[in-house]
DNA sequence: TATAAAATGTAACAAATATTACATGATATT
DNA sequence: AATATCATGTAATATTTGTTACATTTTATA
């Protein structure tokens, strides 16, 4: 793994662009990797955790359980991209939980340093709060999606939007491995209705299914139920 | 109308409270007074504004229309809030419009101002991280109940919110005047759904109604019912 | 490999919610 | 005050979605 954060993909993204040579230097001194397996916890609901975790690869997902200990999905996360933030400028323990979808690697940036840094560079400051307001953009956008769309038109969107931030596999399919429950517990409603509904979008012609993989095989059509028609 | 930042109810919530008197004076200075009477349009979906708005008092909406041209409301805002910073940092048109529910008033302060405050004033850019990590909170909470919860328990969760964030008239009833359209938007179901479900709170006794003023009788029930059962 | 456990799939049925249609009440406008 | 317009309310029916039950397939583990 890159132990120079100079070099690391987290760096040409977001908000630590905005850092010099020597303020990298000093992350990459003060930083911690880590690694995970399918299903670790990064961090957990409820949870103190003093730092933030800036994905390198792999990916995970951003829960939270319902009073019934059912999970809801509310975001997902790739490499390039940071959690833990909200509930470090909040002072509050988490409100959410992050578990990796497959092997993953992570640095983990203590509190003080971040804090260091807004302190002392108030682009990297700026760069924050685009990051946080650009996370508040999609949050709203997924919030009008669930309170307007029917499930159908939600897992259709849901499939377009999956692939336009994970992009595709040799094979052409989504690059993002979920099962039915997950994809179900993303677009809010039960895993056999999602079951239903992508075997619906499979008969129609729209996807094409291969276990968890899943093509889009009529883009256009796809975008068309998923605005409502 | 108060002319002077100092004294204004915005500067002692949220970021602002981090400013000096100077910063303070100077934004006396170049900011704008706006007065908007009940359904004036703030700002409206695509547009740019280039500037955040700080609402002295009166309340607005939040909201989106959806390809129908269905409006639906993401938050309400009250007197101490700002709003219009999201588009501010992501350099984008907004995408959520903003219109007064009652007479407001509020204070306009152009994008320079802003942005100059979170390069000179370090305290004022973490205050500004914590209000949008906030609202983000508050969101990531609305996603999950609108994902998770009934379209009744969330018509009682959202009226035990209306009570804590708006509070309570002389009369008890909570004090944030909406149309039954307004509370359907918000969320996220038909209209006729929304009063039949107002309506059979009404004759559990769990509210009470006259016209657009709803009262809590039953709290403990309300809290129950939106928990889900 | 054999077995158990979990995930996926299907279908019937039940419940929740949307839609339609219309009645009544409130509010604005002339 | 009369009228038009809009908001609210109610009920019937249609549609969507959840639930239950069970079969089949995949994956994990002994």
């Amino acid at each position: 793994m890159d132990t120079k954060c100079k070099l690391c993909i987290v760096k040409k993204l977001g908000a630590l662009h905005q850092l010099n040579t020597e303020e990298l230097n000093h992350l990459s001194g003060v930083k911690q990797e880590l690694s995970y397996n399918k299903g670790d916890v990064i961090f957990s609901e409820g949870k103190t955790i003093g730092g933030v975790f800036c994905l390198q690869d792999g990916k995970c997902k951003v829960s939270r359980l319902n009073g019934n200990g059912k999970e809801q999905i509310v975001r997902f996360i790739k490499g390039g991209d940071l959690i833990g933030y909200r509930s470090l400028f909040n002072e509050e323990p988490v409100t959410l939980s992050a578990i990796a979808l497959e092997e993953m690697n992570a640095c983990y940036i203590p509190k003080e340093e971040i804090m260091h840094l807004i302190k002392s560079n108030n682009d990297f400051a700026m760069g924050m709060l685009q990051e946080v307001c650009n996370v508040l953009k999609t949050t709203n956008d997924s919030l009008a999606k669930m309170a307007q769309k029917s499930v159908k038109e939600r897992l259709a969107d849901t499939l377009i939007q999956m692939e336009d931030t994970f992009g595709k596999t040799a094979d052409g399919a989504i690059d993002l491995k979920l099962s039915r429950e997950e994809i179900a517990s993303y677009i809010g409603t039960a895993t056999e209705s999602a079951i239903r509904l992508i075997s619906e979008l499979k008969k129609e012609g729209v996807i094409s299914v291969k276990s968890k993989y899943i093509t889009i095989k009529d883009s256009d059509r796809l975008k068309h139920i998923a605005a409502g028609f």
